[in-house]
RNA sequence: GCGAGAGUGGCGGAAUUGGCAGACGCACCAGACUUAGGAUCUGGCGGGUAAAACCGUGGGGGUUCGAGUCCCCCCUUUCGCACCA
């Protein structure tokens, strides 16, 4: 073992050569399709790895990269560690870029989508993700969006999917309504500069709201998703729990007796109410309004004020301003008639568009009050006064709901809880008034009046209105050659042949529905599809979701918090009332990495700051390009893109590359004895080194290699900070190199620089995969690195003989001492006494205690 | 305004449980090898000092033998929500 190692000249072409490597490779995965196919398997464990798929806008950016390095790298991890993993992709591939694209090059929105799908899959392909492309999935093909148009029979079936006329929001530039998930801040969510506005339109509707409850109670269960996501989700579906009260108004609208319905969650503060105030667009003020003039005038500004507000942003600050509408109604608690107003400030979408107003304990209506002379009445006091104090009245409003009602006929001195419960049954008993739970979350519009989308299986006949197709009839096929323009309307409308058509009840005449779906229909399922992608009897089998599902880990961007993720989750609980399948929720666990910025902003075209995929391949490779994009930062925070540190990577990868040419296996095998080089690592585990003494380098070598393992594995398994993953294996990398004497003069066993080889081509095998089969090929070994089973530490090999303990004095560092790491406190305290340095502080003082934690350090403390 | 996260060298970032602050990488400086170096290798690199001392994790207080880490107050910043009755 002692012989000396040859060591190879070093040639000017030793420079590790990416693009080359990488094309050999490329070359031998291509020839091999069934590379990453995985199929369920009733005794294998399995991992079902998700990235979000991309919609095809035609390039990769760096985000994606992120994203894709990220699961790539789980994907491969856990298939070392022996799971049949499902690792799939697909195309989110119907949406109105398609259409622009159309309009400005006058290319078909098929044609250049697919062409789009096509580029953007050899981008991948050349950062070598592994994804089982048997699955694809691309959601603008009939083979996929039929399966939309069969659940939407189901969901119409099941009194799910609806149609009525409603406001709606509408983006000029979109040319189409929007989904209140899709409204941001008032803004369409695709142009930040577009106010949405209302319209009046038939829409159909998607009944989310029937799940509305159980999608908030089961964001208990999903504990592997971030904390902020289920915030926002439950924040979305704003439950919240009240009484709503009817308010007599006595005849003096409309039919005698009809009444106005307010919400409120603080039913105890009714005595305390000085008015109602209504939306601008409730419905009761047409009534009200009849001829008079100036009142319609007066509430059509009150309208125009808060469109102007939600335009430049601020409908939270908007001033407040009101019109009262000359009636009275009558408080049913205690019979007093109190003025109806109509004011800005009340939403139509929220509740029954109608609050009573409660100046004394309510910072809104306070305001209001103030502004038009209203009446404030102190209904609630604070229960935790002194006796003495009870009379004191609090700063008003007063909003709390820890008081005590006053001033509420037989309600008061009850605490505001009781109030509310007892109020609130005496609503019921009389029938005034019951409990009531509003959710912010709204039924999902679905319907666009947009070509590039899924057609809605729905025919309006004259004879028999509106009729469902049966599902025979399906696909309904998205016609080709369709003029598009962003004016008036659904394109579908201005062809013929798919207008028209027969009714599937009498045979008669009968029009298409000419609205598209929303494409957030086909991003709700997409996954359950590559489970049992290619079935054209049914959307998928259920036995193999049984098996696949739930997801375990599905990572992408947390844009997609509210609308992609709460629709997914919606359609699975749509799906498992189908009996289609048995699990409650899509995603076990969800991960959001950060955004990749650049010079302190986000990659974008008009900041011209951004990084091309493409461009850092060319340069660097895909290795360094996806290895840097999981190094320059823990991947849940954002990544700030600087080419030099692309560069590091690269330059590591060289240094990597040279230690395995350099001690090639021939070099190897020349200086080792016969048979001392063991046989390819098939078990993965560390090769015997009992065989003779390893000198203090080799020893010192196969501790960091151990301790490597042990520090990439777990990070593996837990917190997926891949920079330390890389950081570690670096300073393996280094020693190596420091070691290089001991290298040369033979004190390195050629059984170790095996051991040393295997090992770092399978830890860095999941981020950098073109050069870890390289370097396992340079390595000796012929088998498939991709399932080769992940290297294990052992404790023994990765523990320190010893360690290096500081030691302080009052809390300051003032020595460091070398002991064993088997060494008791005894030792460590009269090892740190012993140290010179140690002894030089504490000279002259007295010791007043030593603290001994074994293991990592000692504290005296003198005075 | 409400909620959540973040603030550490020239830069990206380490420090997993309260225990040597700055791992690893970049940039920079020096050296080696070289016809050459935008290759490679070696060393240095928070401030401060001749060397120490000392000072350093946004600011101020506190708990502790010991705080980047825990507690209180404040500042800055990112993200989400925002008249939700």
């Amino acid at each position: 073992m002692n012989l000396e190692i040859k060591t190879v000249s070093t040639p000017r072409d030793e420079r590790y050569n990416a693009q080359a490597v990488e094309q050999k490779w490329s070359e031998r995965w291509r020839s091999n399709s069934s590379l990453y196919a995985a199929e369920a398997h009733p005794t294998k464990p399995k991992y079902y790895v998700l990235e979000m798929l991309p919609y095809p806008s035609g390039a990769l950016h760096m985000g994606h990269v992120r994203n894709y390095a990220i699961g790539d790298a789980l994907a491969r991890y856990m298939w070392m560690s022996g799971y049949n993993v499902l690792h799939p992709m697909g195309w989110d591939s119907f949406g109105l870029p398609a259409e622009n694209a159309a309009i400005k090059n006058n290319t078909p929105p098929r044609q250049w989508t697919l062409g789009n799908i096509a580029a953007m899959k050899k981008q991948m392909k050349r950062l070598g993700f592994a994804y089982d492309w048997s699955r694809e999935v691309t959601t603008c093909l009939p083979d996929y969006y039929r399966w939309n148009q069969w659940f939407f029979l189901k969901l119409y079936e099941a009194g799910l999917a609806y149609r009525k006329k409603s406001r709606v929001n509408w983006c000029p530039q979109c040319a189409t309504v929007l989904a209140n998930e899709q409204v941001v801040g008032g803004m369409c969510w695709r142009h930040e500069d577009q106010p949405v506005e209302q319209r009046e339109l038939e829409q159909w509707f998607l009944r989310i709201t029937k799940y509305a409850d159980e999608l908030l109670r089961d964001l208990d269960k999903l504990q592997g998703w971030p904390e902020k996501v289920r915030t926002m989700q439950q924040n979305w579906i704003g439950r919240s729990e009240g009484t709503q009260v009817d308010f007599d108004l006595g005849g003096t609208v409309g039919a005698a007796g009809s009444t106005i319905s307010v919400f409120t969650t603080r039913v105890d503060t009714i005595y305390g109410a000085t008015s109602i105030q209504l939306a601008p667009q409730h419905p009761i003020i047409s009534d009200m309004i009849g001829r008079d003039a100036a009142l319609r005038a007066q509430v059509e500004e009150l309208i125009a004020q808060q469109r102007r507000a939600r335009e430049t942003g601020d409908i939270g600050n908007i001033e407040k301003h009101g019109v009262f509408t000359g009636r009275l109604a009558k408080n049913p608690f205690n019979g007093e008639a109190i003025p109806v107003w109509v004011a800005n400030y009340i939403l139509m979408d929220y509740g029954t568009g109608a609050i009573m107003s409660v100046p004394a304990h309510d910072e809104r209506d306070y305001e209001f009050a103030k502004k038009y002379g209203l009446e404030i009445r102190l209904v609630i006091l604070p229960s935790n006064m002194d006796e003495e104090e009870t009379m004191t009245a609090p700063p008003l409003p007063y909003t709390p709901i820890d008081g005590m009602l006053v001033n509420s006929g037989e309600f008061s001195m009850l605490s505001c809880a009781d109030a509310i419960k007892k109020m609130t049954q005496r609503a019921e008993e009389k029938g005034f008034g019951k409990a009531t739970v509003t959710y912010r979350l709204k039924d999902w519009g679905i319907s666009r009046q947009r070509y590039w989308g899924t057609p809605i299986p729905m025919v309006y006949c004259d004879k028999d209105g509106l009729v469902a197709l049966n599902e025979k009839d399906l696909p309904v096929i998205l016609p080709d050659n369709v003029p598009i323009t962003l004016a008036g309307g659904s394109p579908l409308a201005s062809v013929p042949e798919f207008l028209n058509t027969t009714c599937p009840k009498c045979g008669g005449p009968a029009r298409r529905e000419t609205d598209t779906m929303d494409t957030f229909v086909d991003s709700s399922w997409y996954f359950y599809r590559y489970a049992d992608a290619r079935n054209d009897k049914a959307p998928f089998d259920g036995a193999k979701i049984d098996y696949w599902f739930p997801i375990d880990q599905y990572i992408g961007g947390v844009e997609h918090a509210i609308l992609h993720l709460i629709y997914s989750r919606f359609w699975t609980k749509f799906m498992r009332d189908m009996g289609l399948i048995k699990n409650d929720e899509p995603v076990q666990r969800l991960f959001t990495q950060g955004m990749v910025i650049k010079d302190g902003a986000k990659m974008s075209k008009n900041l011209g700051n951004v990084v091309s995929p493409d461009e850092m391949v060319a340069r660097y490779g895909a290795d360094a390009t996806r290895m840097y994009s999981l190094f320059a930062a823990p991947p849940d925070r954002d990544l700030d893109w600087q080419e030099s540190g692309i560069e590091g990577i690269q330059r590591f990868l060289g240094r990597v590359y040279r230690f395995y040419l350099k001690y090639s296996v021939e070099t190897r095998l020349d200086a080792a004895p016969a048979g001392s080089v063991p046989p390819s690592g098939e078990t993965g585990q560390a090769p015997s080194l009992q065989a003779e003494p390893l000198s203090n380098e080799a020893r010192a070598l196969q501790r960091k290699l151990h301790q490597t393992i042990k520090r990439v594995t777990s990070d593996f398994q837990g917190r997926w900070h891949f920079n330390t993953c890389i950081a570690a294996i670096m300073e393996l990398v280094n020693d190596i190199y420091g070691a290089e004497t001991a290298f040369t003069d033979g004190r390195i066993p050629s059984s170790l620089i095996g051991e040393l080889q295997r090992d770092i081509a399978l830890l860095l095998a999941p981020m950098a995969p073109y050069i870890s089969h390289e370097l396992w090929e340079m390595a000796g070994e012929t088998s498939n690195l991709l399932k080769a089973p992940w290297p294990k530490y052992e404790a023994a090999l990765a523990a320190e003989d010893e360690i290096e303990i500081p030691v302080q004095v009052n809390g300051k560092l003032r020595g460091l001492i070398v002991v064993s790491s088997e060494a008791g406190d005894g030792d460590l305290e009269r090892a740190a006494l012993a140290d010179a340095k140690v002894q030089a502080a504490i000279a002259g003082k007295q010791v007043v205690k030593k603290i001994v934690v074994p293991k990592k350090m000692v504290n005296i403390v003198v005075r």
